[in-house]
DNA sequence: ATTATCTATAGATCTATAGATAATGC
DNA sequence: ATTATCTATAGATCTATAGATAATGC
């Protein structure tokens, strides 16, 4: 019977943001219910639509360009803290590893055919502006200060994006430490597989 | 009226099969519908369960450890056609460019974890088998034979199979051909970012 | 008065089953 | 007789809307 307002004013939102991030960062847009979402905010699916009239699409995109942001300003802050490419990198793949996996090609390839194709093209800005720019930004300005070889900024970017990605999952299926991975993904990165 | 078996004895499976790869290897698990296979194969969906009794998961399990088996061959092959570890490379790269855009993490993190539990370490197999074992022995290959320094060939392995995979994309969204990216892309995993 | 929830329910979609029907091979 | 389809339909699940209800802030 009561109505229960367990939250504060405006904190209501933020749960459901935060529960649906969770989801939709580690499963795809379809196998993400409403009801899976309402169900760990603990309260009603109908109650989302108070705070995303638009439902399940907008709720996502909100989700989306919230965390595409954070992940912005993480890797930015990664590329200053870095002195040189290699602690770039290095600080970079950490802030992966500090957040939940996130399924780079999830999001844009298999969630992106699911959304509404108006919506696709800011979808895709998003994720370039915050994931690949960065990137691409930090390469040039280390082959503009000669360390490193003249590639491709955006091919590499787009390598060095999912392999820091995937550093969840070396962990996981491998026996190695996180600390072992991260520099044999760094050093790799940098020194390339050949003997030095 | 006419029940049309439009195929030939045995023909009609390897449709659905053919059908079903398209969709389950690019979209993710519970995207895809009965109902989207059955109307691009041409059939009823009820007509599925005659071939695939277990129904949904049943089909995509058949479809994941066929595309498996067929990775594996490839990579096994890319791996004996090229005669170093550059070659070698480039084989495997040129061997994903020239299938569908494989969505690993799709597979391995989301899909997974939509299929009946006691079938996770089945398909988990499958695709370390065919994907991560093919290489990670390539790697010791080149490292025995002194073209590899000593990284942990899992880590190093995952990290590769999702920049070739990333490939795709890289095409799609620079500007690059995807001669230029392969050829960057193995340039960047054999002689790293620094300049040589 | 506003904010944030709830109940109830419509309507769409999806998987799956039962049993009928037609075409093929022997 | 076997193979491969079909029709019809049950039952589950999912998104979304309408309108009621309770708690909070002024």
């Amino acid at each position: 019977m009561a109505a229960k307002t367990q939250f504060a004013y405006g904190e209501g939102k933020e749960r459901v943001l935060h529960v649906a991030e969770e989801m939709f960062l580690s499963r795809c847009y379809s196998s993400v219910t409403l009801r899976d979402i309402a169900a760990e905010v603990g309260i009603k699916e109908a109650s989302l639509y108070y705070h995303f009239p638009g439902g399940k699409e907008e709720l996502f995109l909100a989700v989306l360009h919230r965390s595409m942001a954070a992940y912005r300003t993480g890797l930015e802050h990664a590329a200053n803290e870095g002195r040189d490419l290699r602690e770039k990198l290095t600080k970079m793949a950490l802030w992966f590893l500090s957040r939940r996996q996130l399924n780079l090609q999830l999001i844009t390839d298999s969630d992106l055919a699911e959304i509404d194709p108006s919506k696709r093209p800011e979808v895709e800005r998003s994720a370039y502006e915050s994931l690949v720019k960065p990137l691409v930004k930090m390469l040039s300005e280390a082959e503009a200060a000669g360390e490193s070889a003249s590639y491709n900024k955006e091919v590499v970017a787009g390598a060095v994006l999912n392999t820091m990605c995937d550093l969840h999952n070396a962990v996981r299926y491998s026996t190695v430490t996180s600390e072992e991975a991260l520099t044999d993904v760094v050093d790799m990165l940098v020194d390339g597989l050949r003997p030095r």
